[in-house]
DNA sequence: TGTAAACTTGCAGGTTTTTGCAGTAATTTC
DNA sequence: GAAATTACTGCAAAAACCTGCAAGTTTACA
């Protein structure tokens, strides 16, 4: 592995996660953690993150107040414009959680009357002013980090209706891997939620593809749509485009 | 955790309300209150936060954007202040939504330990940020202006379970008719969240007192806290002095 | 193609930072 | 003014860091 993608690779995770520990990147990259920590300076000195004892931080982090910047809002923007076009008129509707998605339902157009049943507090609350939209709220114990609703309770309400299609954002996904993410309650509700829907449509910024996370959501077969950033015809896509899924 | 996102969470807390304990932190960020003293000492002689025996206060306390437009901010204040005396720690809490219950949640010091179970998604959203409380949000059908949710899920929900304390804000209160309200679906759920709790806690601002709505809720005996900002022995809550519930 | 210069990387060692704890001092509260 | 809380000091262990160096790679150019 060259430097220089070691580099972009600590970039993205940053600008990912807004944080990295150099024990971390020591083991992903597999080099010692002497060399992360002269990668981390050398990123540190031009300015492009901020180096901390232990690892390093996202330059937007560092400022406190304007942490409400969504990252990469305009690719997610451009995904949230094709996915819309998946949906239409008189559908039953399921969304995970994520920015991705709420920046989908922000942009449903106002003449849409569909049916959103959603576990994410926050798209629920985004659709309230919308006003041909009937929001059901799925309920169970809220997820902190992720604000999401989890638990038994989503996973039996789930297994009791039957959807026309399932948006979902996700933090990982790999040929290899399929769709993968790091926390247990939520992989379990997402299990539930693929299970209970006619059509899955996984969202994807360019930068997740091709990463894994510990837990497997899906096989790459289960999904019926790819939605990510980029042109279907992006080479970064090649091996995507070899799957049974639609790409958008 | 790295120092610096120790540093950060510290800054917006104190940003958030003016003032922290150095206890608090502790626990919210789990390490020790030396730990924490050092923090608060370090971001003192940066200047960041004033630091004081206990904890720390923020420096500049007008912050021009924390100016949210709640009506009678300062009343429900008051009212949020002194119906978290009624919460004990362990206890299982329902809420409804509205202003008011927001402002309570706000204010829960950061060592409580309880669970709430809430049909708000602002209420939930509001508490995920704090570390020891579990939060359970009941789920159904999103109603659009006053965001809560409601339906038959909710109602049958709440028929499994029975809690220590329900806190509800009300649109009218009077003598001759209680508790009322204007939205069908939300007394409903509303007499369904009184039937599954020990004690009902109301809670409204003085102006709302004496004011009535379309439909029933409960009636006034059903009531074992009334909460208002007024003094109790103020000469306009006379007469609701000669009921048998609690006056704060 | 061959060779020197420049760069990269891991390691050994010694240094600094971070953190919790124990003991003691200061402050608050009733 | 006694009890309880909070603060400070010094210490020790662990973790992270830095420096110099040697071995390996790449680059430049004759």
């Amino acid at each position: 592995m060259l430097k220089k993608e070691r580099h972009t690779h600590i970039i993205k995770q940053v600008n990912l996660h807004n944080k990295v520990l150099s024990s971390d990147l020591a083991i992903e990259l597999n080099v010692s953690e002497d060399t992360i920590r002269r990668d981390l300076n050398e990123l540190d000195e031009t300015g492009q993150i901020v180096k901390v004892h232990g690892g390093a931080l996202s330059r937007s982090y560092h400022y406190p107040f304007q942490h409400n910047t969504i990252y990469a809002a305009d690719a997610k923007k451009g995904i949230a414009l094709k996915a819309i076009e998946l949906i239409k008129d008189g559908m039953v509707v399921l969304t995970g959680g994520g920015t991705t998605i709420i920046e989908m339902v922000m942009q449903l157009p106002k003449n849409l009357s569909i049916t959103i049943f959603t576990i994410s507090p926050p798209v629920a609350l985004q659709l309230a002013d919308h006003p041909l939209i009937k929001v059901v709220l799925i309920g169970g114990e809220l997820s902190k980090d992720s604000q999401v609703c989890t638990g038994t309770q989503v996973v039996s309400y789930l297994s009791e209706i039957k959807f026309d299609i399932c948006f979902l954002g996700t933090n990982g996904i790999s040929l290899m891997d399929g769709v993968t993410d790091s926390d247990l309650d939520i992989v379990q509700v997402k299990k539930a939620m693929i299970k209970a829907s006619k059509r899955l449509v996984i969202m994807c910024i360019a930068e997740k593809l091709n990463s894994v996370q510990r837990m497997r959501v899906c096989e790459l077969q289960q999904i019926n749509s790819l939605i990510t950033d980029l042109d279907p015809a992006d080479h970064i896509l090649q091996a995507y485009r070899r799957q049974n899924f639609q790409l958008y």
